[in-house]
DNA sequence: ACAGTGTCTGAAACGGTTTGCAGAGTTGGT
DNA sequence: ACCAACTCTGCAAACCGTTTCAGACACTGT
């Protein structure tokens, strides 16, 4: 059926071992051989079946990713990263949505395990101790989250709150709510830490509303709740519910920005596509995913396990403006 | 280091292939031991190697998919639908993201192909004699594209496009655009026969104009045109030009849908969290993956290859309204 | 003549599973 | 008591396409 590396050794004229080595060791043979047996290999379309080199090598070529949910553009972003880095390295990826479901990470993770050379875990919702029992199984690199003395890719998105906070307070707000997502994640503990640190820093009251689901409904939700505050700006847990939060507060009529200032979290495609642009701490999770295939790729010997910290950016859009602005003369 | 069926035998005491019947043919096992080795397989956390199984069963319980962007919400939505089901069905994905390389798909198909059942290609970019190469490499099955006599799962969206110009043509509308997506895709063919039959039939006129990138930007490009065409509805290739519509209009100064209607395509989420939400067309895109993994599962026997179509259905939001509506009285 | 080098070949892994065949044990009919 | 049929289990081969080890062969230089 396929066409496999017996028949392009019957087709070049030689044995299997050198139409092996003309592809993985190509000094050893003899350059006329080589290009003999490369032209007839093109010829006949062969592609070696990578199973079966993995059989011998004990390495697969293929990396797994597990996401709570390949819908959600913060994951498809990081999904892509992912994908792009592996085509690189020429690897293929194993992709698992687990649904937001922690036992259904860990079935994924065995169901996959003997079929990669590692495995990157996004912003995995399992506790401490069922991530204990998956390490061993396969590699792992977590993505968003540090744990279990795991090589981990993170995004400083404690300095991100910082920088948003720090933009508010320089515009003169003094009392603004923090909209907080998934109760237990760790990215929401380390988005808190930053908060605290940040706020009196700069002079600015933090209330701290949620956790809310973080989607457009949860912003919805939590809006009321601010607005019931007294508050003049709102940091919303990620974009989608900054949206929610935007849609809300048009609802009831309170303008952004004049009235209520709106930031961001991870600048998903979305938010530079809302009638009103999104002010937005801008989270890199294309190059997350490229790092996190990295790791995983280094990690040969298992040495003092590495994180790599990842910067954040605030973009400052048009949903954030001075608490009291002065009135526009002209227009 | 991982737990085979070995391990699993010898700490049931009993062999290797009572072990591997208890899994596949329990009938064929004693009731007592079948508990005993379920039993002892669950304490040590057996999971059948599918590589392994693969090599002699000949099916690897693994399932391709091939998008052209795995960020875009269209895919990733079906995406999610493949996945879903593949789940369901005790099967892996492998991902391959295109980048909307017809070359990278090719090369893709290939590298997955002797780890894979089947694979699903969404919206492949490559022409039909590119397809043809890829027949017989793998059981293929197309999505958003029927070619090279394939079984294809398909979207009804000539019919969806019925349906909108039915609504615009109720509302009073005459005169609108079709903003056309990418030139030479099938889905876009299909649409505009779509248009075309059903245009005359609502007595509209229809302005066709593109092609655009079906973006963003693609959709605020799109809208100079059809304001200069003296249009009061604007249908989009898909909901992110509309949005992108939506946005230029909002710059313009044109009110929606007082002066213009906007109908988008797909209804991705976004287009229920838009300041206004998007009158749209709605492809069922999950319901479109699950289909293909279907279709591939089925595919025992290579009988006549089958299409199997699914509806769409107009979604009418806040983006369409009469063409000349009656001043609202109270409000 | 022999060691060394460059190029190639044959055949043995690689690995965890499934499965054909045979054997052990049990039941039931004569 | 004996044979047949049946149920359950174990042994070992087969599965796949690749890599790689050990060696063969033909040269060259000494």
């Amino acid at each position: 059926m396929a066409v496999t590396i017996h028949h392009v050794a019957r087709a070049a004229e030689v044995s299997v071992s050198t139409v092996s080595r003309a592809f993985t060791v190509p000094e050893m043979v003899h350059p006329q051989t080589r290009r003999k047996v490369l032209q007839v290999a093109e010829e006949l379309g062969y592609q070696p079946n990578r199973a079966a080199r993995g059989l011998v090598t004990g390495r697969t070529g293929n990396i797994g990713v597990v996401v709570p949910d390949v819908a959600n553009p913060f994951f498809s972003a990081v999904l892509k990263g992912c994908a792009a880095r592996a085509r690189e390295a020429r690897h293929v990826v194993f992709l698992a949505d687990a649904a937001e479901d922690p036992r259904v990470e860990a079935e994924v993770v065995g169901a996959m395990a003997k079929q990669v050379d590692g495995i990157v875990l996004c912003s995995p919702r399992e506790d401490s101790a069922q991530l204990d029992r998956l390490v061993g199984i396969a590699p792992l690199v977590l993505l968003n989250r540090a744990d279990s003395g795991l090589p981990a890719v993170l995004m400083d998105s404690a300095d991100g709150v910082r920088q948003a906070v720090e933009h508010l307070g320089a515009l003169g707000h003094r009392r603004i709510a923090h909209l907080s997502g998934p109760a237990s994640s760790w990215a929401g503990e380390h988005r808190l830490r930053g908060l605290r640190a940040a706020a009196p820093a700069c002079d600015v009251e933090a209330v701290e509303l949620g956790p809310f689901p973080p989607t457009f409904q949860g912003g919805i939700q939590a809006t009321d709740l601010a607005l019931a505050r007294g508050v003049t700006a709102v940091l919303a847990f990620n974009d989608l519910m900054a949206i929610g939060v935007l849609n809300r507060l048009a609802a009831r009529g309170v303008s952004v920005p004049e009235e209520m200032s709106v930031v961001g979290f991870d600048d998903i495609e979305m938010s530079s596509m809302t009638t009103q642009p999104l002010t937005t701490v801008r989270m890199p999770m294309e190059a997350a995913g490229r790092t996190a295939v990295d790791l995983l790729l280094d990690e040969q010997q298992p040495g003092p396990q590495l994180q790599r910290w990842l910067p954040t950016q605030l973009i400052v859009r048009s949903t954030t403006a001075p608490r009291m602005p002065v009135p526009v003369a002209t227009r």
